[in-house]
DNA sequence: TTGCAGTGAGACGCA
DNA sequence: TTTGCGTCTCACTGCAAC
């Protein structure tokens, strides 16, 4: 029978020496089921050191007899850089051995390379069968009983899947948790540390709270597994459910003797790739994961991620920090403060899940990793799954990661901006300008011609100085992937505009468009990184000097008809305003290089200091879009990020600096009366290695280690909020927990001094302010 | 010992 | 575990002056 299937998961087993691939997930009617397909054969690809490839061919043959785990073994055409090679495409058992018996093949027949080896398994069956995670496909299966699996149905495939033109999407039901757990000194410990609460939410309502007794979490951690089963969530969502929550749950259920059999074939979530926590048969999603979606959030914690999105109301803002959870527990008639809170994280987190999803859903099928890996795989290697795909179609084998030196590269070009302030200043754009570069010069790792190679008959493109060389035809590699992704984009947009804004349709389509211009921007990043597969050095050098010689040459165009460039950045330029010379720069840069440039952002007025990528426009809406200044950065104080932006705003609306003066003062004294809120002071920064790497002493490395101290347990990518103290003279003998310490205790003058006077003299200065105007 | 100029580490943001 | 460009603060070093 023919069945569609929606792919939410997907794992694979060796069952009786063979492997199968499982595909969990949805037929049309919304049922859950099960695929299992057993029609594909591990393999890897061998090429022979010189030449000869029948020579190798027959030495496998002639193995076979000792080796019974190669099954098959075939010669085979395939591409590497372009370059069509031989190889011997060699059929294994376990897709799990597919590195060792590669070795061991290269080792004793001194063969030359192994490729594709190092693919799991799953992404060999998503890869060769063109199937895309979260879309729709056709099957021909036989139905199966007997196996123990919490799904309506299984079913056995008959057929490779053929893809479908369905685009809706399966009702998921959605299950958001969060637990709360007990710890009287820092970082609860698994070891002694019981969880008290775990609230759970799903998308039709449902929740239930389970509390523990006495401090007894068996019962609960029974409970909480057993209604996972009954709910049977196709998503599992929560906030640091990979690095917190569920190895949590996993290891107390462990200490305790409790099978925590969430999985819908029966097993226990398990660690895998990219760090992320597999629950088998659904996707389990980190809200934690998806950190560059909130870029305007500069401390990730789940609270201030819903604020932004507008849906933390101040009645439910009763928060409760970590070392805090035991007197509110301990004292009975607090503990409903702490049940709330839970409650209302559990809420938060399945109301954020629902803004990421659409997202996530359309970069997990346009990429092809499974939904579950799309938080947690790092963009590099989102662009090489996408790339991988198009290799497959193309016969182009997959490179191997190589070692290559560390180099580096003339980037963007950033021009000094002319300082003060600036009416009805227009920024121009190029779109896509790396993208369309590698595209109209065709540079991609096999259309480099190396020096000394002959200029093919149909000539070259030379990068700016000279530099590489790069055929002209046929196209390469990444031109033929980026010209299809622009195409696709094009065409999403074009049906969007035919939709209303917010239906349905709209926003899966703007998600799909999103996610195409994600891998598109990040592709030349990606050339230029040492651990990709497809790293060219010559690919992201070239582009960047094209990239230089593009805004350098439009930079010149604009001013030679009289345009005042006031700054330039990368890929775009900064003018003021003047509609007939800025008509005849579009045209002229469309027509002299080829590329389109596109009228962006029009500024009432912009202020500029003297540095570069640092400044303040105040939009037609009376807006401020603030750009790299203190105000947007997360390692200053709150309170000197208020002074900065209400200085700029009196600036840039009102042209009065001496009201900018006074409203600085008014904070000042704020401050030094200790009006000011103690949260307002806290400094955050990040640990970005080991604390034992550090070179020098930092205030928030101290910080770290006084947390340490204190059992809190730290590791790379926390934030350290930490606060300035009387207490010593070097930054960071002052620096202390904000959490350890009091207002009382709070060096004023350094924040005087250190954090508002800057911050605000950034932009006063312009206009002449001392620091001693404003005492 | 103090002051200070120069250098580098470290964090974060822009395109 | 995408790139380079850039700002800014503070620790550290070495040297001169006290």
């Amino acid at each position: 029978m023919k069945i569609n299937f929606w792919l939410l998961d997907i794992g694979y087993e060796v069952v009786e020496d063979s492997p199968e691939i499982r595909l969990w997930g949805f037929d049309g009617n919304g049922n859950r089921i099960l695929i299992i397909d057993q029609n594909l054969t591990p393999y890897f690809y061998l090429t022979p050191k010189e030449g000869n490839i029948e020579s190798l061919y027959d030495q496998i043959t002639m193995l076979k007899g000792e080796l019974p785990y190669i099954v098959g073994h075939y010669i085979v055409e395939k591409k590497i850089f372009g370059k069509p090679i031989k190889a011997i495409k060699v059929e294994c058992k376990n897709p799990d051995d597919l590195p060792k018996y590669a070795n061991y093949l290269k080792k004793t027949l001194n063969a030359g390379s192994s490729f594709e080896d190092d693919i799991r398994f799953s992404m060999r069956y998503l890869i060769d069968k063109e199937v895309n995670p979260c879309s729709w496909m056709e099957f021909e299966v036989e139905e199966i009983k007997n196996k123990n699996f919490k799904v309506d149905q299984i079913y056995l495939a008959k057929s490779n899947p053929k893809k479908l033109d369905r685009f809706d999407l399966p009702k998921l039901r959605i299950l958001s948790f969060d637990t709360v757990v007990y710890g009287v000194k820092g970082t609860s410990k698994a070891a002694q540390d019981p969880v008290l609460i775990i609230s759970a939410i799903d998308n039709n309502g449902v929740k239930n709270q389970f509390i523990s007794e006495n401090k007894d979490d068996e019962m609960l951690i029974k409970k909480f597994r057993n209604f996972v089963n009954e709910v049977d969530p196709d998503i599992l969502v929560s906030y640091e459910v990979n690095q917190v929550h569920l190895p949590y749950l996993i290891s107390r259920a462990e200490r305790q003797g409790i099978v925590f059999s969430i999985n819908r074939d029966g097993g226990i979530p398990h660690r895998s790739v990219y760090g992320h926590i597999s629950v088998t048969g659904r996707a389990n999603l980190d809200i934690y994961d998806f950190y560059d979606e909130f870029t305007q959030v500069k401390v990730k914690s789940l609270e201030n991620i819903a604020q932004s999105l507008g849906l933390l109301k101040t009645e439910e803002s009763v928060f409760i920090d970590d070392f805090d959870i035991p007197s509110f527990w301990d004292i009975e008639e607090n503990r409903h403060h702490l049940l709330r809170f839970s409650e209302t994280r559990a809420q938060m987190i399945l109301h954020i899940s629902q803004t990421i999803l659409e997202n996530a859903i359309q970069l997990s099928t346009l990429v092809g990793l499974p939904l579950d890996h799309i938080g947690t795989a790092a963009t590099g290697f989102k662009v090489e799954w996408y790339l991988m795909r198009h290799a497959h179609r193309i016969g182009e084998l997959f490179p191997n990661r190589l070692e290559h030196p560390y180099y580096t590269y003339e980037g963007g070009l950033v021009l000094p901006p002319k300082p003060g302030i600036h009416n009805n200043v227009i920024v121009l754009d190029f779109k896509s300008m790396y993208p369309n570069i590698m595209i109209s010069k065709n540079i991609s790792p096999d259309t480099v011609i190396q020096p000394g190679e002959p200029e093919p008959p149909e000539g070259v493109w030379e990068a700016p100085k000279g530099k590489y060389r790069f055929r002209r035809a046929p196209s390469g590699f990444y031109k033929e992937v980026l010209t299809d992704l622009i195409k696709r984009r094009s065409e999403v947009s074009k049906k969007m505009r035919e939709l209303k804004e917010g239906s349905f349709e709209y926003r899966i389509l703007d998600a799909q468009q999103r996610a195409i211009k994600l891998i598109t921007n990040a592709t030349y990043g990606y050339a230029g990184w040492l651990g990709a597969r497809w790293y060219s050095k010559e690919v992201a050098e070239a582009t960047a000097a094209w990239g230089r010689e593009t805004i350098q040459n439009t930079i010149e165009f604009a001013e030679a008809i009289g345009l005042e460039v006031i700054y330039s950045d990368t890929d775009s330029i900064f003018v003021v305003y003047d509609q007939a010379k800025i008509e005849e720069l579009l045209e002229g840069v469309k027509n002299k290089l080829g590329l389109e440039i596109k009228p962006e952002t029009i500024y009432r007025s912009i202020l500029f200091t003297e540095a570069k990528k640092r400044y303040c426009g105040l939009l037609p809406d009376g807006r401020l879009d603030i750009v790299g200044l203190e105000v947007i950065r997360g390692d200053w104080a709150d309170v000197s990020k208020k002074v900065q932006e209400d200085v700029l705003g009196i600036v840039l609306r009102e042209r009065d600096i001496k009201k900018a003066v006074e409203i600085v003062k008014k904070h000042l004294s704020e401050l030094r009366e200790r009006k000011t809120p103690y949260k307002d002071l806290i400094i955050w920064k990040t640990l970005t290695k080991p604390i034992e790497k550090y070179k020098v002493r930092a205030a928030h490395v101290q910080a770290a280690l006084m947390l340490e101290e204190a059992g809190w347990s730290l590791s790379i990518g926390d934030k350290v909020g930490y606060v300035i103290t009387l207490k010593g003279s070097k930054m960071y003998e002052k620096a202390k927990p904000y959490n350890l310490a009091s207002w009382d205790e709070i060096d004023v003058d350094y924040y005087v001094e250190n954090q508002i006077k800057p911050a605000a003299l950034r932009i006063l200065e312009q206009f002449n302010i001392t620091s001693e105007e404003l005492n």
